[in-house]
DNA sequence: AGGAGCTTGTGAACGTGAGAACAAAATCGG
DNA sequence: CCGATTTTGTTCTCACGTTCACAAGCTCCT
């Protein structure tokens, strides 16, 4: 995303480098179910056994894998600690990543206790928040600093990537502040969408929207042939007033 | 099953009611763009406005609409609220979804005290745990209830939808409950493969991922042409030892 | 040593999605 | 009432992603 490589627009770009973007997503689920059969102890798997584990068809996994390079053995299959190092470096988490969260309010609470995130190679760093009554409150062994600080901290602990817990408001701000700080890569909860410049990525990630995702197949489950029929074209006059559906972009 | 009339390979199954899975994933964000044009007092938007505002391409934009029907005015627009209605609709969005919620930890607190839901169309009707010490716990205004309870609150409710926030560990096991008990949707958070059976939708979110995914980008952007190249094929014999990288199963 | 049996890696077919481009339809000014 | 202007809805083409199917390559057994 945002890092096209150079617009080469001749043959398919064979693999310059480059990992199909549905493969990268993809890479750390097999990361995850590698670590999980090591834990167990398993020290050899097939495709058929990995892709069970992480819930793919066997021919995907396979065809994923082989944009990192033959690290399988036919007829045996794939040595667990082996793969699940080479996906850590193709992936870039065999360094630890340096990581700011900005907003500690309910959700940046949470991600603040979380400890998932050290044992996958990130390293959060700062608990950034703009109120006065958070700055200084302890959670677990790092302490909310203010968000005027973000600046240093990004420069002296070389920070590359930001996660925006804000309210929607703010959102744009604070991503602007993160970016010009250095920030390059950005992970964003608040329900809105950010524009950064070219060579900044960003990734959204908006429960609502999972939700209304599933609310839509909900829908269609219980309509398959039950319901009746819904109003096709309600007149543009006298709209059924929904109370506020959708949501605002309020906090 | 030759001549049978359903599963005709033929023609691409011209809009037989179903909208491509990309284009549902992008209506609520338009049905927020919609909401914030509303608010903003805007009556009526242009595809290029809205486009804007959603953050994809107009073509795109007017495309994902026309799998709706034809809600726009050529040479004027699209009406804000009118737009805004049918895309709820298509959604399942005004009528209210009930939602239990699992593993009241700290991210189920989080997601409990959150109020962006009751305006998009969700409303949470209870929130479950294991935990003794947890149930009786007072969040805004409901309380953690057992996970006992799970089956007579899903009939009483009508609850359709369900979200896992417990360790990965017992994760399977609620989920397993939960379809039993007769929900359809689920929305996970914590970071395993869940199986589940036909008929029951499943959307996983992991902020693992997420970060790892922009830290392969992050590791492009920097070695583009200055690392130095990491080594190819350490042998397999004597890896760099990973300190877990990848992360276990683990809460 | 040689063949049987597995499993990988990949070429090719197929399906879905994105974007450019344009004809059709609506408004508006004269 | 007509033509200029605007913007939608749709068609066409290309790119990307998924799945099938199988030859190549490895191990093990006889
Ligand atoms: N809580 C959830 O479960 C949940 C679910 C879905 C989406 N979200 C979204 O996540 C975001 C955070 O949700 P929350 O419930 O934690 O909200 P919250 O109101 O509890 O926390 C927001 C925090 O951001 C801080 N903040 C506000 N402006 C700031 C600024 N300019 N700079 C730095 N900090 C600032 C506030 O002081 C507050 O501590 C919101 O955008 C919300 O829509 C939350
Ligand atoms: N907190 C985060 O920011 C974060 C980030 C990424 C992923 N996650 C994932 O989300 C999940 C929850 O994270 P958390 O930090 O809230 O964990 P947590 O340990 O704080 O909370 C888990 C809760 O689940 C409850 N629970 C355990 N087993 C249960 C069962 N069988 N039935 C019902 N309830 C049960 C526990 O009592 C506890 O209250 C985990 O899987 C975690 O990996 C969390």
């Amino acid at each position: 995303m945002t890092r096209a490589s150079s617009r080469r627009p001749g043959p398919p770009t064979r693999t310059e480098r480059g990992i199909p973007e549905a493969t990268v997503a993809r890479l750390p689920v097999y990361l995850r179910a590698l670590t999980a059969l090591s834990d167990s102890g398993i020290a050899t798997a097939s495709s058929e056994d990995l892709a069970t584990a992480a819930g793919v068809n066997s021919a995907k996994l396979r065809k994923d894998l082989s944009y990192l390079g033959s690290y399988g053995t036919r007829g045996v299959g794939y040595d667990v600690e082996y793969l699940r190092y080479q996906i850590a470096r193709e992936i870039g988490v065999t360094q630890d990543w340096a990581v700011v969260i900005v907003g500690i309010g309910n959700l940046g609470h949470a991600l603040a206790n979380y400890s998932g995130f050290g044992t996958r190679g990130f390293r959060i760093v700062a608990l950034l928040d703009a109120d006065p009554n958070l700055v200084g409150e302890r959670i677990g062994d790092m302490e909310v600093r203010d968000f005027a600080q973000l600046e240093e901290i990004v420069e002296a602990d070389r920070v590359s990537i930001g996660v925006i817990t804000t309210p929607a408001g703010p959102a744009q701000d604070v991503c602007d502040r993160l970016v010009a700080a250095g920030v390059t890569s950005i992970l964003n909860f608040a329900p809105v969408v950010l524009s950064v410049p070219d060579g900044v990525d960003i990734r959204k990630v908006d429960l609502s929207i999972e939700l209304q995702i599933l609310a839509y197949h909900e829908q269609r489950k219980s309509g398959e042939a039950a319901l009746p029929q819904v109003p096709e074209l309600p007149a543009m006059n006298g709209l059924p007033d929904l109370p506020s559906v959708g949501g605002g972009v309020g906090a």
